[in-house]
RNA sequence: CGGAGCGUAGCUCAGCCUGGUAGAGCGCCAGCUUUGGGAGCUGGAUGUCGGAGGUUCGAAUCCUCUCGCUCCGACCA
């Protein structure tokens, strides 16, 4: 392993009052908790499970339970701010619901005996049932009617960022499939099926936004929407070349780019009919009837389960007796929806979708650090006070970046960068700096750029 | 949950069939040389051979049990 044990103090130079810093992340690769493996290790079968152990994101801890390194939980962290984000404008509130839940909710909803064994049942020293949440329709509709009183208090949609676990029969692809998994889950409280629409239409448009944000093409999918039927649950599908079911869709949706500047509260069912009137589906509700009709327009491809939202009555608000009063006065049992994206899946399913035999492509936008500050040489006076100015510089300005001070040869560097996925590259040796020149590099492309130190500076800090 | 396989150094693996007391490459540590795509030489550290029991003078190796992990299939954010 490569690496060095970070001290606490790694930013003792800077003020720890009043800092001037923007909100970025900064650090020298000598400092950083990051065991990179040369090898693939035996356990992982799939790219992104491979990856992910030899840049050092994650290690198993357990079947299908991973602990999440430095690297590994900036990404996570950026994807949860961009799903953070985006359900912020949607007009989602965020809370936190317990890990730990109390079997008695499940109970009253009839879960508790039909979940199985996927559900982790534990008892606490009272022996009273617990459980480790697979999922939270219980308790949020206990949330709404200890604290919803009136119709006046919808519409309603809450979401948390959680870890959950459901107990596979068999964990498998890392991230992707674990027991363990960090998810964004929302659900809606309506008055009536039309409100109750409107909600599920911000929230598919929501989730557009979302993975458009994180590089991804995501392909919404009519599913199955159990006894509620209509038009009403969708899957979105990632298009990757290693994902595990094969999809079939309309070219159309390949291109077409998701919604900006939308108003939540108007009316968003042309947007939904604008995606949904194009064919898309998955391998097991596929129509070779249909396919054969899009003739050149049919794409085949291989896609990955990043989201899903259904709409489901009053399921629970009805089994639960979640009432409020209506606007006669009379209980209104209220509409639901929920809302799912596989938050510690999406690490995986964007390695899927972006990496080549390097390593790891980042989108910029989840990318653990942005830029990328290669010292060639290490102890040669100039190209040192080159990537410390440089690097202070950024820090300031408020890039995210990570400057590699190891007194490693390049290779090894070069090797360790394109690895880790930083999407752009600074390399700083003495030929260039005699030439008052850095050389610029894109990961995933093959173009170098020689510029000044000013214009490396100018590219990531001018507006 | 059915079927298959694997646990030996931080990683990849050899040794097991045919029992004789622990190996290689990479990584790690020290030194010298090197220095623009995972360097070279020299020296060094590292293992309860997953665990328990058994057979045997002797077990990484054979037998039994057990734990863990992986793969294929059925199931899922």
């Amino acid at each position: 392993m490569r690496y060095r044990c970070a001290s606490p103090n790694v930013r003792h130079h800077l003020p720890l009052l009043s800092t001037p810093l923007k909100d970025c992340s900064f650090m020298r690769l000598s400092r950083l908790f990051l065991p990179t493996l040369k090898e693939n290790p035996a356990e992982a079968v799939i790219v992104s499970h491979r990856l992910m152990l030899r840049a050092g994101m994650i290690r198993q801890h357990a079947a299908g339970i991973y602990n999440w390194l430095p690297l590994g939980t900036r990404v996570l962290q950026n994807i949860a701010k961009i799903v953070r984000e985006e359900q912020n404008f949607a007009g989602a509130q965020e809370i936190i619901m317990p890990t730990v839940q109390s079997g008695e909710l499940w109970k009253e909803s009839g879960r508790y005996d039909d979940y199985g064994p996927e559900m982790l049942r534990i008892k606490d020293r009272h022996e009273r049932d617990m459980l480790y949440g697979p999922t939270h329709e219980e308790v949020v509709t206990d949330i709404f009617r200890n604290n919803a009183k009136s119709y006046r208090n919808l519409p309603l949609n809450l979401y948390q960022i959680h870890w959950k676990f459901r107990d596979e029969v068999r964990p498998r692809f890392g991230v992707m499939r674990g027991r363990e998994f960090l998810m964004k889950d929302a659900y809606s409280f309506d008055v009536d099926f039309e409100r109750s629409k409107h909600s599920y239409n911000q929230m598919f448009v929501a989730y557009l936004r979302t993975f458009a944000r994180m590089g991804l093409k995501a392909i919404p999918m009519r599913a199955d929407s159990g006894p509620i039927g209509g038009d009403m649950s969708h899957e979105f599908i990632v298009l990757a070349e290693t994902g595990e079911s094969a999809v079939f869709c309309h070219k159309g949706l390949l291109e077409k780019p998701a919604p900006e500047n939308v108003d939540y509260q108007s009316n968003l069912q042309a947007i939904i009919d604008d995606w949904t009137s194009l064919y898309a589906a998955t391998e097991e509700k596929h129509d070779a009837a249909m396919e054969a009709k899009l003739g050149a327009d049919l794409v085949k491809a291989r896609g990955i389960e990043v989201g899903h939202i259904f709409h489901f009555g009053t399921k629970y608000s009805a089994a639960m007796k979640a009432q409020i009063a209506g606007p006669d006065g009379q209980p209104l049992t209220p509409l639901m929806g929920s809302y799912g994206i596989g938050v510690s899946r999406l690490v995986g399913a964007i390695i899927e979708a972006s990496h080549d035999d390097a390593g790891i492509i980042w989108p910029e936008g989840v990318a653990p650090f942005r830029v990328g500050i290669i010292n060639l040489k290490v102890g040669d006076a100039a190209c040192d006070a080159a990537c410390t100015d440089l690097y202070a510089k950024f820090t300031k300005a408020g890039v995210d970046v990570l400057y590699d001070d190891r007194d490693e040869r390049a290779g090894v560097k070069f090797a360790d960068n394109d690895l880790i996925g930083v999407p752009w590259q600074i390399v700083i040796g003495p030929k260039g700096i005699a030439k008052g020149v850095v050389e610029l590099k894109r990961r995933g492309s093959t173009e170098k750029e020689e510029i000044s130190l000013d214009a490396a500076l100018n590219k990531f800090t001018a507006k």
